[in-house]
DNA sequence: AACGTGACGATTA
DNA sequence: CTAATCGCCACGT
């Protein structure tokens, strides 16, 4: 039984290019349904370290979640480096690029 | 052990 | 469609 954060990161490091995630289905394949706030948390302080395609985590309303000006263009760029499409408003088309796993593909715990 | 903190989410107006 | 509110909870301090 990895600790969440650990397995969060391993879901993240899943996602396969040209696809995205949000929060809450992340939060969900790691055993905490509820707590997609905490895997923006970590996000926030460890994509850097670990090499993360932390550019393919969206929220759920298919937007770019980013406060910061450059690490929003950062996102939005490699997204579209990938072929996904994002609108003027940073938004993505979940029905076509979501990842729908659910939560028997993975074989952490 | 208690407390603040969010790249969130669902609901309501 | 937008905006405000409230619930949520693992983790660092």
């Amino acid at each position: 039984m990895l600790p969440f954060t650990e397995k969060v990161i391993q879901v993240i490091k899943k996602i396969p290019e040209g696809k995205v995630m949000t929060y809450g289905q992340i939060a969900k394949l790691s055993g905490h349904p509820k707590a997609a706030r905490q895997v923006a948390r970590i996000l926030h302080s460890m994509s850097k370290k670990h090499h993360l395609p932390w550019h393919r985590v969206i929220n759920a309303k298919g937007q770019i979640a980013i406060q910061d000006e450059a690490t929003y263009y950062e996102q939005m760029m490699s997204l579209q480096a990938e072929g996904v499409e994002v609108d003027a408003s940073g938004r993505v088309d979940l029905e076509k690029y979501r990842v729908n796993w659910q939560s028997d593909y993975i074989d952490l715990d």
